[in-house]
DNA sequence: TCTGGGGTCCTAGGACCC
DNA sequence: TCTGGGGTCCTAGGACCC
């Protein structure tokens, strides 16, 4: 049976968030009608434009393009930052007005989520109404506009709400996809990213359609697995299902770009002991142990490297996951000024009883109700409340969200 | 000139086992 | 002088997404 899938979509999301949060506190001037930017702190070197107003847009600004390009191209733009909290309060607001149209909803990312409504459409309605119903609300209860796309699977339902924005509802079924899709340009594709274009292009492949009509083994001789999905893509196959489960994560990493590159291990191993401190708390809010444990630093060559360890046993002790870390980092630097430091933990998985009883001896234990108790006061005054004396300043480098 | 931070998935080579 | 083949796991790096 033909499923019926809808892609929610918010138009410009941390732009248009930021515009209602300042003319809910009293702002004068809407900023999604002017030439605005949200954007990172460019003194701490993280300038980049992170969303765009539709008037920013005409001027060829790019998101993800430095600011300082951005305020070429656009001598009067207006920047404005980042708001988290804000940006996840209104994320909850949308994904709980989607609720009541399907229990069969994925959370993509902050600002998109699928939702299959093939067996909850009330009598008489079709997807294109309960799309043109979700859109209506959403403007008029949360003051934003967003882009649905409506079609039989997840990825033409994404290709669809990404036709003609803002505030729009789009239709790609089946027998659209020849005259809809098939004339895009090929770096329209969903996972046709800057590296692979080029060699798309080389192949003479211009179009969504000049791939679609290739023989399939051809693309998956050039391209191995990765050939046949975007070759399925292009002809419109997606047999993946819009996942209601809230997944566990997979990894869990945090990084920092650093105000000023830092040559001294010292130091790096003091950001690493922070970002070490934010990773395990956000592995333990999720209840759950690593294995591996890996530390990524980049030159101010932009070069990146990256090592890795894995354990004998699962853990989720900031002490042992920082020691391991620490390991890594001296393996790992060279000498050369670091601008950006990470650590992000791998092969996570629930704790299992049998071998907690196992492996715990009572210096574990005392460790554990450690970073317990800072956890709980984190969650009770706030990440930030709780500091290793001379921590200050590396947590004031370090923007904290979960 | 300037280039974030959070993820997922894939690949290729090497170690190791039978 | 010749020196398997298949499988699994680990690691480093990279492509892509938002």
């Amino acid at each position: 049976m033909e499923r019926k899938i809808l892609h929610v979509d918010v138009n410009n999301a941390f732009l248009s968030w930021t515009a209602v949060e300042m003319l809910k506190n009293g702002a004068e001037v809407d900023i999604r009608t002017i030439p605005s930017i949200i954007g990172g702190d460019e003194e701490k070197r993280r300038g980049i434009v992170l969303a765009k107003s539709t008037p920013a847009k005409k001027y060829g600004i790019k998101t993800a393009e430095p600011i300082y390009f951005a305020k070429q191209k656009c001598p009067n733009l207006q920047i404005y930052k980042s708001d988290f909290k804000t940006y996840r309060k209104y994320s909850n607001a949308l994904y709980n007005i989607l609720c009541e149209y399907t229990n069969k909803i994925e959370r993509f990312s902050i600002d998109e989520c699928f939702l299959d409504i093939t067996s909850f459409l009330p009598n008489g309605k079709t997807d294109l109404d309960i799309a043109y119903e979700i859109s209506k609300r959403v403007k008029q209860e949360l003051g934003f506009t967003v882009n649905v796309g409506v079609a039989p699977n997840k990825l033409l339902a994404k290709m669809a709400s990404d036709f003609e924005k803002p505030d729009k509802v789009h239709t790609l079924y089946e027998a659209e996809i020849p005259t809809k899709m098939w004339p895009l340009p090929i770096s329209d594709l969903f996972m046709v990213g800057k590296k692979s274009l080029p060699k798309l292009e080389k192949l003479g492949i211009n179009t969504i359609g000049d791939l679609a009509s290739r023989p399939k083994q051809s693309i998956i001789n050039l391209f191995g697995k990765f050939g046949k999905t975007i070759w399925e893509y292009a002809n419109g196959i997606d047999l993946s299902e819009v996942n209601s489960e809230p997944e566990m994560p997979k990894c869990i990493g945090n990084s920092v770009t650093l105000p000023k590159d830092i040559t001294n291990i010292e130091k790096l191993e003091e950001v690493l002991l922070a970002l070490a401190e934010q990773t395990t708390y956000r592995l333990r809010k999720h209840n759950m142990l690593a294995s591996t444990i890996g530390v990524q630093i980049r030159t101010k060559e932009f070069k990146n490297y990256s090592h890795q360890k894995t354990l004998l046993t699962p853990t989720n002790s900031t002490k042992i996951i920082y020691e391991t870390a620490k390991n890594i980092l001296n393996e790992l630097y060279k000498n050369e000024p670091i601008r950006l430091i990470g650590i992000r933990v791998d092969k996570l998985t629930l704790p299992n009883v049998e071998q907690i009883s196992l492996f715990d001896t009572p210096k574990n234990e005392k460790q554990q109700k450690l970073d317990k108790t800072l956890d709980n006061l984190k969650e009770k005054y706030g990440y930030n409340s709780i500091t290793r004396a001379g921590q200050m300043q590396i947590d004031e480098m370090m923007d904290f969200k979960d």
